[in-house]
Parts: structure tokens; sequence; C-alpha cells
DNA sequence: TCGGAGTGGTACATTGAAGTCCTGTTCCGA
DNA sequence: TCGGAACAGGACTTCAATGTACCACTCCGA
């Protein structure tokens, strides 16, 4: 094969690919073995590009946390209206798909909290600030439950994407009309 | 020690309380050197209680459907309106706790999904359908979509309420208030 | 056609947890 | 006070997964 970096990472994104639907599914269960059968190579050649299954799961959780972090930038998401906006990045985290998963489904070890924090929860917070300032979200509930609750419409969604068929668009509305509904400040339940 | 099988039940028990904290904690990962260490109880003497790690498990899973059931079986779902049910139901989940997150991140798998589903997807499934017939609850998506949304919530708020210092109450009020909210038939918004 | 880099397969040592067994101790009931 | 049951602790074996090392093969570029 070629030294071509470009193609170096490609096999190894793909590497990854197969890794975070195995671990998605079987957790942490899942043995180096299995992860190097799921991506089509040898265990030798698994471990030639991650020196060891921490080195991979980190790299994992890395790839899963930078894809969300480019969906998000690309959402644009301080131009839209707080719904439309708050859509966009419901459809950002369900289309993430396994790689998301299998981050979650570990624990978010592999990373440090605050990073994750600075990249994912910063902006959903953000978020709702704006939902707060401009009357479109409820403010009797503390931010970090709304957080907390979010996050968990969020998680179902994506695995019900995922793993149970229903596609990454129908999954995403119904988080989203769900959550709207659900914490719209009761003063103006208009619709 | 007397040979009291109730008393030896009850030591049964206060082992699998521990057990459910740490894995609720550290999930899989925990060890049985964890476990007994965390029930303040000799390795020895857990497998004196458990022959093996997944008689454990298993004895942990039963436990904390038991629970469950039991709260379901009192809460007398039947006897009240679909909201104020629904309020009841979230909260005897939440109030099982640890033993119900330990439960949830060993991905169910100790029991068989039927038995699961039938002790506690079908009270649920129940509780919609009453709620759809009523007119309480939109019916513009599939029950099966709002059952894995509203366990996302109340994973959430079992989360919340254990680990995060919320308590149960609380946690419970902010998950029922948002579903009901968000899942309300929208030909009856007048709050 | 040839050389080398990358690969798959496998054999191997190492590690850590599971599970078994034994010993000395404690504690309860008779 | 005594006998037995349950206990904690630890030594031990087994086993599966991790990580390392090596070899033969393939494929690509020169």
């Amino acid at each position: 094969m070629s030294g071509n970096p470009a193609l170096k990472d490609h096999i190894a994104a793909g590497i990854l690919d197969a890794a975070a639907a195995v671990l998605a599914e079987r957790g942490e269960a899942a043995s180096m073995a299995d992860i190097a059968a799921a991506a089509g190579v040898g265990r030798a050649t698994l471990y030639r590009r991650f020196p060891n299954r921490e080195a991979l799961l980190q790299a994992l959780a890395r790839a899963a946390v930078q894809e969300l972090d480019d969906r998000l930038a690309e959402a644009g998401l301080d131009t839209a209206p707080y719904p439309e906006a708050l859509a966009r990045l419901t459809r950002a985290f369900v289309a993430t798909g396994s790689k998301y998963i299998a981050f979650m489904r570990s624990g978010h070890k592999p990373i440090e909290p605050a990073e994750v924090d600075r990249r994912l929860g910063e902006p959903l917070r953000e978020l709702f600030r704006r939902g707060a300032a401009d009357g479109s979200l409820r403010e009797d509930l503390p931010p970090e439950v709304l957080l907390a609750l979010f996050v968990g419409l969020i998680e179902a969604a994506l695995v019900t994407a995922t793993q149970g068929g229903l596609g990454v668009e129908r999954a995403s509305a119904a988080a989203i009309s769900v959550f709207l509904d659900g914490t719209r400040d009761p003063r103006r339940r208009n619709h």
C-alpha cells in the first residue's frame, strides 16, 4: 500500500465506524477480536492502527464528539430562531448515530467531562438561554434539569432511529415536538 | 447465625442493594470483589449467596422488576385519571432508584424481554391507550415512539434524582410535566 | 520483475477477574 | 460452656481477553 496518509486516515475511519456499530450494540463487552472481525480486518492490523484498547476507545469518542461538533458548527444555530435551532441541534445529535451511542454507553469515560461539556453541553445551554429570553421556554425548571431531560429524549430518539428502524428525521421530529410543547412557556401556549 | 430464612433473605437483600449502587455507578465493569466490598461482606460470602456472577445479576434484575411491579400494583393506576396515573407510574419508576439504573445499564440482559415487556411495558401502553381514548394524549405519534421517549425521560429523571442530588419528587414532577404538556392532544390545549 | 510496505493469521506471554477451597475466627443457641 | 454454622480472608486454579512477536502472502510502484 502507498504511504498516502489520507488513505490511512480513511481506513482508520472505517475501522472506527465498525467499532462504533459493535460497541453501540454490545457495549463494553465487545472484545478487540469482535471489533476487528466487524471491521473486516485482522486483529494484528487493528493493533497496528490503535496501540491498545483504550487508544481505540478514545479515538472513537473523539471522532464522535468531533463529528457532532462539526455538524453543530455548520448548522448555523445562532442565525436561526430558537425552535428551529433546537430542531437542527437535535437532528445533528441523532444523525451521529452509532458513534454517539457507543460514546454514550461508554459513560463518556474516554474524554474529560469538561471538554464534553464545553463542546456539547454549552451550545445547548446557550440555546436554552435564548429560548428563555424570548419567552419560548418555561423558566420554572432549572437549566440542568431541562438539559438532563432533553438529553434523555435525544438519546431515546437516537436509539429508536438507529436500532428501532425509525429514520433520523421522524425520530428527531418526535423528540423535538415533545420537548418544545412540553417546555413551552405556559403564558404563551397559543401553539 | 440462626437458620432463620427470613433473616437470610434480608441479608441477601442488603447485598443486592449494595450491588445495585455499585453497578449503577460503575456499570458492568464492577467486579465481584468490588460488590463484596461495597456490601461489607467477604468475597466468599458473596459466592455463598449467589453461586456466580450471572446469578447475582439475574437476582438483582428480578428484584428491580419485582419492586417496580409491586409499586405499580399498589399505585392503583386503573382507579386514577390518566394524568394522575401517569404521575404515579413515573414516581414508582424513579423511586426504584439504583436498582432500576443497574438493571437499565445492564441492557435488560438478565431477564427475558418478553417478561419485562409484560410487567413494565404493558401497564404503560395500557395507560397510553386510556390517554388517547379520553383525548388527553396526542395520536399523531406511534405508541412505540411515545413509549421510547417516555422511557428516555424517566431514565433521565432517575439519574438526576439518584445521582444528581435532585429528589425523587422534583425529578419525577419535571419529567411528568414535560411529557404531559409535550404529548397533549393539540385539540385540547386548554391547559 | 523485484523490493518493500502493509496485511492476515497464529502462536505466545501476561494480566485480571471468576470461581473453588481451606483455615482460623466469631457468634448464636442449647 | 460447648458445638456448629456462618463468617472474613486469602491461596489457588481456570479462563478469556489483552498485547506482542513472528511468518508467509499480496499488492503497488519503480
